[in-house]
DNA sequence: TATGAATGAGGGTTCATTCAT
DNA sequence: CATGAATGAACCCTCATTCAT
């Protein structure tokens, strides 16, 4: 009968299992349709437990929200190549990024579905996570702005949107890789690389589109 | 003070009123938190009436999901400029889209954030929305191509990524604009500009960025 | 075409329809379950008006009770040839009877199942009825115990329970008749008159069943 | 004062005393006039432990109408003595019915009254219960015909009207008995047995009553 | 005569959370 | 370490009933 229920384990690893079973209810249904009692269920264990190690639906929600943060910044981090070119750089993250993001789809949904929908106190640690995700991409977009020699006036306000817009179409792609399975990782990362490769470029160069100018 | 209370109005008015109220709890609670107490005493009447009008709170969303559909949808064909170069008409059409969702943030709330949340209805309807936007962005860029006499292979595969991502960024863009006060409309457009036309230029042309040959 | 919808009908015409309305929604749903609204509608006009000409839903439902009861003790009465023996008396009366409550389905509900559910003040008015057709039950068989020249003895509270099963099994068949539509109220009068009259004659002359003597 | 509220008790125990609540409450009020809260309130719980006991008010029902069938059948079943003659047979299956509804009158209102209004799943479920009791009576008749050497041509559609009403009538008395408290069980079987049997013997033996041919 | 507009009150159901063992 | 038993508070929804015209 397979699944024998393992009794009396350690702490830590029934508070992982908890959280496991809560990322996945919460990232099928979002924070309020899901129910304590679901995710006890899932996790195996009776609800007084869940409360003991936990404490609350919110900061449960709070711990899963850490949690997959820091596993999407550690993918991000370590799979982005840290010798060779700006743009090889930026690639390989990409990469890691929609890896990541495919492979743990209830992670993904409860960072980027749900947790912007439960109130403020989850942005508000969801918003720390992409802060630092944009800090990440910033940094490299600069290194490679040195590389280029390029135009030493850049604007900070405009790396800033154009991050921001960056992380931005790669979190709506990521969606869309997940929603259609025939879309790998790196498709999506090339996509994104052919859209946003030469505008960066160009931005870095001093050129800009302007509804003057023109293309 | 202000804000006297008007008894027995004729139902379409009403029901415009209750619209209102509902788009407004919804765009800040999300579909589940929201109540329908909440609605009803917003709009300024007893929860029967918004029963009696508008049936129940589902069908409510969806009739919210639909008008702030249209309304998007109209402001962005009616602010895209329908001549000039293909690139004029993009500018016009993302700078009308960021106004508009910067002018109505509880609406592109419901729209961009809720709606996805609340289940295979909501979805449906929300993608149709969607489907609709990438499509009136994809003619853009094949008659822009059109117009550049661009490479005649680009795959119909890479023109939906495309897109998708450009759509994505715009409506992550959007979410920067509304929180950031100070950044303006065309400002987020012309940084979305700046961020993408030279990569469809050159997507278009038949150049592409590939981890081989780098940037 | 069709249904043109007569306004500014007389009172008492309008009075009836709405009643006709009500024991066709009573009859089928019970009284909690038919709302106000649907009897309206059946009847074709607005609620207000209900409450105008019957009041409540209380009073609305009592005069159900009082049309059908009467309706059916005067079909009983009339359907009850006068002239003959008693049990020939007997036989048309349940005849009536039974092709009665055929014919209106509804208002037999009203009667027997949803009068009997309603609370205290509706049991009342339907136990008046149920009452007076007993009464009207025990004088015939009263008067065949006279042609019969039967036992004197013959005790009230005896036949107060006989003519009381006697009207029990004549409601119990009513609803199986009603419910198999294949049994025609001659059929269920008959049955029931085979059932009975002999029961009958024998306590008339005084030959009793006891556990003691057996058949 | 008396009736010390006992808390935590085990669960089998807790919802025997839910299903008495319910029986009662529904028994005298019907299905839809009765609350769960009167139902929570009576049983000395909350509404939630109620629901997660019996999850709903349908359900509840349905299962009180289960309840009170069997307990019903029992009673009779039980309170049948096997041997001796059909005739004593079935008197002391009447005793056993009416001694059975008169000792739980909400459980018999449950079933004769009230499972009857509360539409199609209920209607099913005491039907069955009926129709259980009816092949009963049926099997005694049957035997008592076998034991009688009467008509082999007694017609099954008769037996069938027969064995109705005489289920029928034993319903309409049981209500009566009810009422009338000075009724005792063993005056009302009696009183069915004296008003049925000669009925009975007489269409056994073939002879029958009709229009024609009068007593 | 007749109605569109409106609501107070209550019912079924769920859920996060706690207590006693 | 772990749980079966239990609940306060809210939420969605409906309905009999009335008001203003």
């Amino acid at each position: 009968m397979g699944e024998v229920r393992a009794k009396r384990m350690p702490r830590a690893e029934r508070e992982r299992e908890m959280m496991a079973a809560a990322v996945r209810v919460f990232g099928e249904r979002g924070y309020r349709a899901a129910s304590m009692d679901d995710i006890a269920e899932l996790a195996g264990v009776s609800k007084p437990l869940v409360y003991l190690y936990l404490n609350s639906k919110e900061e449960l929600f709070s711990a899963c929200i850490r949690r997959e943060s820091e596993a999407l910044i550690a993918a991000v981090r370590e799979g982005t190549i840290g010798t060779g070119d700006a743009d090889r750089q930026l690639w390989t993250g990409l990469t890691a990024f929609f890896t990541h993001t495919a492979g743990n789809p209830d992670g993904w949904a409860v960072l980027h579905r749900h947790a912007r929908t439960g109130g403020e106190p989850f942005v508000a640690e969801v918003t720390a996570m992409r802060e630092e995700l944009v800090a990440f991409v910033t940094g490299l977009i600069v290194e490679a702005a040195r590389e280029a020699h390029g135009d030493p006036e850049l604007q900070e306000r405009e790396v800033a949107g154009l991050a921001q817009a960056l992380v931005g179409a790669a979190e709506s792609l990521a969606g869309w890789a997940n929603t259609d399975e025939s879309v790998t990782a790196k498709e999506a990362a090339a996509t994104l690389m052919n859209f946003a490769w030469a505008g960066l470029g160009n931005l870095m160069e001093g050129r800009r589109w302007s509804p003057e100018a023109g293309a």
